[in-house]
Formats: structure tokens, C-alpha cells, sequence
RNA sequence: CGGGGCGUAGCGUAGCCCGGUCAUCGCGCCUGGUUUGGGACCAGGAGGUCGCAAGUUCGAAUCUUGCCGCCCCGACCA
């Protein structure tokens, strides 16, 4: 048992905080709201950020880089997206400091203002927009699918850390098309590549949905999202895709010939996910004792620990060690070989269990008598003997049923926490006792969603992709509804 | 911005009510040695403007006032 580590029974938040600050994902940093994201957690994220990228570049999608800052007028070009926005921006309104003349340090240069402030970027649509009008001219530079990774900043009233941070870590895709069909098919390209990442990389499984239009992007005509439940029955929504329509190129004036040489405004679509993948992998599979990795975004899968009495022992195991190390790595696996001599066994045991390794190796004189080795697995701290002989590919089978079953478990979790509610009472009674998605009639109006936000806090997180009719009566209101619904408390 | 905590060594803390050899303890760190199959042990050692500022007092970590910062819960959101 861990002697550090707030159980989640005790306090989620808690819990979830221990996690990252002492698993070594990221620390409290000097500037409110904003983290340190260390060596082992940012590892977590280019491993997500390796394995989305290529799938990107397989749909067809190109990288590049805008600026961080957006003058302030582009924001303000689409209506609906400036309002969305304009409370959680950052200004920059001055280029120069200089000394105090009354000797109080240094102090912004009133001569430095700038004529037109710049926004930090809280997302790109605009300054991306801006460009594409001198980009697009023809159909023939359509599509037109690019992402950016980059870092943007959105003033929350509450952070909290990997989940909402004032700066944080995405990837945004803005792509233009000649027509609504192509880029609404674009719109749904891009969340089934966010819900195979987050089911087989992840491992955290998703349901694909569309967003009410109270929860709509702002500036967008629809949003679609995956949303995943984590481990105290509350949902996460975990990446967005938006059908942009024509909103963006008529506020930035982006048309292209057709064909038939008529001239159209540019169809968009952008999607995102952020850092908050990484906190979305920590609350859906870590235990008491630690985090908990899937193995194809584990940053170590195998650490092998050598066991020894004595410098003779030691050295032995070292060769030893490395040699098994070495095989691992050329099957295919990432290894850590820890002599380091400075921790004894039990203390390094602890340590990758809370540093959510997958497999853990111990080699000792004992094993290597009888040709076997101890392997641990973390997600069931099942021990078993496997043979020398045998240990590469026995190993690497271990490392994918441990992907596998992971998912599983998640996947059992989330299906046992969607319930059916058909009564208000019983609504109310399972958000409070069970937790989850809550599948219930609604009204499709927004005074009812507003309404039952207010009493229970629970939002409506997504009208799920292909659900089926049913008639039935909102679950407030009692007015008729065509179909079910998903609620949940949410992050 | 409202509510609740908190600020003492790198980390976690005791002391504060009742001012006076009180700066406590644990972890970590350094040196040496013994250890190594589930968070080792012994011996020695280093490390502090008690968040900042003013005030009360012979004397302040402790009392007063002001300020700053952080965390948690809520409103806002990926």
C-alpha cells in the first residue's frame, strides 16, 4: 500500500492531485493556473502526440504553425465566436517595460502601448481564417487540411491540473472545403480518429455524440465530441471536432471559384484535443497505489529490476540485465533496465507501480537458477514465473492482453454506469448514488437543459451518433421528446 | 468573484489560544559503514530573513492591522 498516496474513497480530488504531483507528470508552478508538465508526464503526452500525428498525416492532414498572438479585430469578425471567447482572453496592450523613475523596479512603458492590443490565442480559427482568404482561390486548392500544434490560453476562473490549465498544450485541425458534405464528413473523419485514439491508444473508451446547442463551439454550427466516464461516474469530454459551415469564411471573406466558375464561400471545419488526454488517462485506470498506463502510451512498458546480494551478484545481474534489456528492446519494447544502486528492489517496486509502468521484471541469482524470471503486471499485480526462453514473446503477448483488458474494464465501468432514467425521482436518485451517463427524454429545449443543470448539476453531454428514435416525455418538463439523451456530471 | 483551508529547511509538519533557551519531528540531502526477493539500518553532518510589511512590547513564529501567494468547493470552460 501506498504511504503517500490520498485513496480515491477518501477524495477523488485529492487522489487524482497526489497522482500527478507524485507520479512526476507535472508540478504547481510560480504562475497561477499554469503547470510544469515534467520529463515523465510530458513523455505521456508525445507519446499521444506521436501516435495522433501520424494519424493525422494518414487522413491526409499537413502541419504547420500560426502565431501565438491575434489581433484583436479578427476576433471579433464572427459574432458568436468573439462572445464565447472574450471572457477568458488574454491581452497583451503594451511591447516595452522600463525603470521606474521613482525607483520602484520596473514598470510597463505608458509610451509603449500598443495601437491594436493583441490576444494571446485562446484558439486559432480567426488568425488561421485570415490566412486561408489568401490561400483559397479555386476549388482546386480545396481541401485545404491542416493542423497545428501549439500552446493557447484561456483565462479559466478555476484551474486545475492537466484538466484545465490557463495555458495548455493542443493540437488544432482547420481544414476548408468546397462543400458542406465534404467538410460535415470531414467534421466526422477526425472524431472517429479522436475515439480510435482515445479506444486503442488510451484505452479509455468514448461515445461519439453531438453537442446540444447550448454546449455548441462558439462559432460553430455543430460540435461534435467524444466524452469518456472517469472512474467517480464523472464524464470528460475528450475531444471536439466542430462543423464549422461557412461562419468562418464569411466573416473572413474566403471564397473560391467552382467548376462552374460560381464563386462560394469556403466550407471549415476545426478539431482539437489537448493536454487534458493526459488527466483523462490517469482518472480512467489508475488505482490507490498509482497510475496506471496502457502500454502503447506508456513511456517504459518493462523495467527490470535485478535482484543481488553483493558487488559479485551485482555485476553479474548487470550483464545480465542489460542483455535482457537489449533483447526486449530489439522485440520491439521500451525498457528501462534500473540498477541503479542507490534503491533497494522493494523501493523501486513501489516506485514504477506508482509510476504506472505495465510490466516490471525482477532477476535475481534465485530465477536465473531456474531459468525463469518474475514478471508483475501493474493493472492486476499478477505475479508470474515466465522461462528465459520464452520471455520476448510471452512479454510482449503480456503487453497487449494488459492493453486489452484495460480497456475492457473501462469499457465494463462506462456500460455499467449508463442508466435509463424515466422519472424525474429517478433521475435525481441515480446522479446522486451511482453516478455516469444518465439516458433520459428531453425536450430539445434549452430552458429544460439550463433547468436541469441548475438543480443537479449535471449537463447534457451529448445526443450520442445513431441514436435510435423513441418517444417518450422530457424528463423534466414532461413535454414529448423523439429520443434519449446523455447526462452526467462532468469536469 | 463567493465559501473553506493554508503559508515554519527541498517536501510534509509541531509550536500560535496562554509572547520569554522553541525553532519540533519525519522524509529527503551529505560523509562513512553494513545492506539489497515489497518503500533498509547504524553513526556522524549540513540546511531556517517562521509568506511580506508595519505596529504593540524590554522581548513576536506566537498578539494587532494591512498586503501577497497557494490549494480545495462553487460560478466559467477543453
Amino acid at each position: 500500500m501506498s504511504k503517500e498516496i490520498t485513496s480515491r474513497a477518501t477524495d477523488y480530488a485529492q487522489w487524482y492531485n497526489d497522482l500527478v504531483l507524485k507520479g512526476g507528470l507535472a508540478d504547481y508552478s510560480a504562475v497561477r493556473g499554469c503547470m510544469i508538465i515534467k520529463p515523465y508526464g510530458f513523455a505521456l503526452w508525445e507519446k499521444m502526440r506521436d501516435a495522433l500525428d501520424e494519424m493525422f498525416k494518414e487522413t491526409g492532414h499537413e502541419n504547420a504553425y500560426f502565431p501565438l498572438f491575434i489581433p484583436k479585430s479578427f476576433l471579433s469578425r464572427e459574432a458568436a465566436h468573439v462572445e464565447g471567447f472574450a471572457k477568458e482572453c488574454a491581452v497583451v496592450t503594451h511591447y516595452r517595460l522600463k525603470n521606474d523613475p521613482d525607483g520602484n523596479g520596473i514598470i510597463v512603458d505608458p509610451e509603449a502601448k500598443l495601437d491594436e492590443e493583441l490576444i494571446v490565442r485562446p484558439t486559432s480559427e480567426t488568425i488561421i481564417w485570415n490566412t486561408y482568404k489568401t490561400w483559397i482561390q479555386s476549388y482546386r486548392d480545396l481541401p485545404l487540411l491542416i493542423n497545428q500544434w501549439a500552446n493557447v490560453v484561456r483565462w479559466e476562473m478555476r484551474t486545475r491540473l492537466f484538466l484545465r490549465t490557463t495555458e495548455f498544450l493542443w493540437q488544432e485541425g482547420h481544414t476548408a472545403h468546397a462543400s458542406s458534405e465534404e467538410a460535415m464528413a470531414e467534421t466526422l473523419t477526425m472524431l472517429n480518429v479522436y475515439a480510435d485514439f482515445a479506444e486503442n491508444y488510451m484505452a479509455v473508451p468514448v461515445i461519439r455524440g453531438v453537442k446540444s446547442p447550448s454546449e455548441r463551439f462558439a462559432g460553430a454550427i455543430d460540435t461534435y465530441c467524444i466524452e469518456a466516464l472517469m472512474q467517480d461516474g464523472k464524464a470528460l469530454q475528450a475531444g471536439t471536432s466542430h462543423f464549422l459551415g461557412q461562419n468562418f469564411a464569411k466573416a473572413f471573406d474566403v471564397k473560391f471559384s467552382d467548376r462552374e466558375n460560381k464563386l462560394d464561400y469556403v466550407w471549415a471545419t476545426s478539431w482539437g484535443v489537448s493536454t487534458r488526454l493526459v488527466g483523462a488517462l490517469v482518472m480512467a485506470h489508475s488505482d490507490d497505489d498509482g497510475l496506471i498506463l496502457p502500454p502503447k502510451i506508456a513511456p517504459v512498458q518493462v523495467v527490470i529490476i535485478p535482484i543481488y546480494k553483493g558487488t559479485e551478484q551485482k555485476e553479474m545481474l548487470d550483464g545480465k540485465g542489460k542483455e535482457l534489456a537489449l533483447q526486449l528492446k530489439n522485440a520491439g519494447m521500451r525498457v528501462k533496465f534500473d540498477n541503479n544502486d542507490n534503491n533497494r528492489p522493494g523501493w523501486k517496486f513501489a516506485q514504477y507501480e506508482l509510476k504506472g509502468v505495465p510490466i516490471r521484471i525482477a532477476m535475481g541469482v534465485r530465477d536465473l537458477e531456474n531459468q525463469t524470471l518474475e514478471v508483475a503486471r501493474r493493472d492486476t499485480k499478477e505475479k508470474i514465473a515466465i522461462p528465459l526462453e520464452d520471455i520476448s514473446a510471452r512479454v510482449n503477448g503480456l503487453l497487449k492482453e494488459i492493453q486489452d483488458q484495460m480497456f475492457q474494464k473501462a469499457l465494463d465501468f462506462r456500460d455499467n454506469h449508463i442508466s435509463r432514467a424515466d422519472t424525474w425521482e429517478e433521475f435525481e436518485r441515480l446522479l446522486d448514488e451511482k453516478g455516469g451517463f444518465i439516458s433520459a427524454h428531453w425536450d430539445g429545449t434549452a430552458e429544460s437543459e439550463e433547468a436541469i443543470k441548475e438543480k443537479t448539476k449535471a449537463t447534457l453531454r451529448c445526443i450520442p451518433l445513431n441514436n435510435p428514435a423513441e418517444v417518450g416525455v422530457c424528463i423534466l418538463s414532461g413535454k414529448p421528446s423523439t429520443q434519449r439523451v446523455l447526462f452526467a456530471r462532468a469536469y
